[in-house]
DNA sequence: CTGAAAGCGCTTACAG
DNA sequence: CTGAAAGCGCTTACAG
């Protein structure tokens, strides 16, 4: 006969949600706490019988391991800082959206910080979390730190034995995973096409100038425009004044297209255009990089450069939980090509 | 003198950027773990002389608490869970922005789950979050779960000692705190708007119908259109849909404004008018949801009832860690008052 | 003022 | 096949 302690049963019997130890099962079954622990992680040490009793005891009582002290003893976490500048940006949006939906599948978790473009809250959150917190960062490097070129946290992180995999906006200098677009060929391919629909005033309206991806596609764009003999334009602007910037160049030069490298530049672009009283895409084609959903609610539908942001989501993600869950270091990158989708727009 | 092991000192050269613990501190400075413990969390049991001689060490070795450690000690992890529909409606990206603003300034750290709606998705990250590895919840609850009525995850987690927050989606059934918007008044206060500017054939644009927010603006729609003696219209689709439906009953019905409820109705609604050739906001006014920051990139500018998504946010990340921090269980609910913010299209 | 010991909830060599 | 012991990295009552 098992003598259950009076102090467990009135714990038991007032606390009914509160979650069961090891130990505690232990003394309900009369069994040591290592052969729980064996029997319910199927360890071939322990006989069907007892197993069996275990486990249904276990069930019962709703038995789940605590992860904290699964994470001490194992020196893994099984969980997964997501570092992103935003995630107001629908690109970001849909990019975690990616991560999130595969991470869901396996047994890790992801803890999201958002860094808001700032060197130091990027810096802290990698201090913060290296130590003991997660086993790996999925980052998308901040504004400040590609203007610093301060990429300590990041080597320091994988000293640390940590997992890193970089999107969308990777530094070179750093070896780790990286998952890209290719902004370059991508936009180089997208003002050839309109160039080849005899478009020759093509301008390039930005708010992403100091980003890396943002300086790609630009270069991706001066390329397409040089090849074909035509002279480049660049406007850039930030978000506030992007529209006003846009109506202003409309007033006084000739323009049949506009490419926009983001989601307030892509509207600022319609409104300027329509406000200026031009048709589109008659007089003016507009390219833009907005939401598949979104581009299909504006008037006209949007063309937009579609960035598969949640294919990159997914795709880093694999990549971490592979990079984690085989200890390699061997980090490889991998390009998920951005297409075009025409529509009324262009 | 102090010997310091050589697989203490090879351990050290070879990985620089390794985490370093109390045990290796101890090692290095002959004093044991537990002063140095009560030095660096300045105890009043530690003379100066030593406090200082530790605090100095741990920092050239750049000593960071091991956090799962901390954690398994005090039955604290200092963790927030996030739990959400999605982070793609503009509204749970701000909401989850003005979180992460409050919470990056206290010692927590959140992690994101999102729920894509599902009651199982909802319940299994309740489930697996709810042993060890968070301190409380912050949650938006599923349409699912709302439909379903079954809320043990949430009374289960609650029992188990963890706080939980509602915010915006929230149960009634459910004790525990709340914050929350008037969606009913605010429907009603804009629908009262649009009558007293002589509108009569004002119709309301869901895709959210399902959810209770919805419900709530639907109602106060309804109130002030009985109100005034004039009859309600209520057109309800999903978002793939919103755009035709829209359309449909504008070619066979007399409308002079459309409250639209949420992003993907507004931009509908705007395509529809404008698609049918007629003005806003001459002809028909358009009153909807959607950020800041994209109405004033819309054409024309929207008037936006606008939630204030951010504070929401901010306030519900508040009232957890206060609750946690107190350990306090009356719980209270707080109403962030949604505005209208008026601009060219009505 | 400093240190040894117990313990948070687990896992896993090692004995028996 | 089962259990006692050590240990993950900390904190904290308790001795000295």
């Amino acid at each position: 006969m098992v003598i259950v302690p009076l102090a467990f049963i009135i714990q038991n019997a007032f606390m009914p949600g509160s979650n069961i130890t090891l130990k505690q099962l232990s003394s309900i079954l009369g069994v040591s706490i290592s052969t729980i622990s064996k029997a319910l992680n199927d360890s071939h040490e322990i006989s069907d019988a007892t197993k069996k009793r275990i486990v249904e005891m276990a069930k019962l009582h709703n038995y789940q391991p605590n992860k904290i002290a699964v994470g001490l003893k194992s020196g893994k976490t099984n969980t997964i800082a997501v570092v992103i500048p935003s995630v107001q940006n629908s690109f970001f949006a849909r990019a975690l959206y990616g991560i999130e939906s595969l991470i869901s599948e396996t047994n890790f978790n992801i803890i999201v910080c958002l860094t808001k473009e700032s060197h130091i809250k990027e810096v802290e959150t990698f201090n913060m979390l290296s130590n003991g917190v997660v086993d790996g960062f999925l980052v998308a490097v901040s504004e400040e730190t590609q203007n610093l070129q301060n990429y300590d946290h990041f080597t320091n992180a994988i000293a640390n034995g940590k997992s890193v995999v970089m999107f969308d906006r990777v530094v070179d200098a750093v070896n780790c995973g990286k998952v890209t677009t290719n902004d370059f060929s991508a936009l180089s391919e997208a003002t050839q096409k309109l160039i080849s629909s005899a478009r020759q005033h093509i301008v390039l309206l930005s708010t992403i100038h100091k980003l890396n991806v943002g300086q790609q596609r630009a270069q991706g764009y001066i390329k397409a425009m040089n090849a074909s003999g035509l002279s480049p334009k660049i406007l850039e602007s930030d978000d506030q004044h992007v529209g006003e910037v846009m109506t202003e160049y409309l007033n006084n030069n000739p323009v049949d297209a506009i490419i926009a490298l983001d989601t307030d530049a892509s509207l600022a672009a319609l409104k300027a255009v329509k406000t200026n009283s031009k048709q589109i895409p008659e007089d003016v084609a507009v390219i833009g990089y907005v939401s598949e959903r979104m581009a299909r609610n504006l008037t006209p539908e949007l063309t937009t450069i579609n960035q598969h942001s949640y294919t990159i989501g997914n795709a880093a993600a694999t990549m971490i939980v592979e990079a984690i869950r085989s200890k390699s270091k061997d980090m490889n990158q991998v390009v998920i090509s951005s297409t075009l989708s025409v529509r009324g727009s262009s």
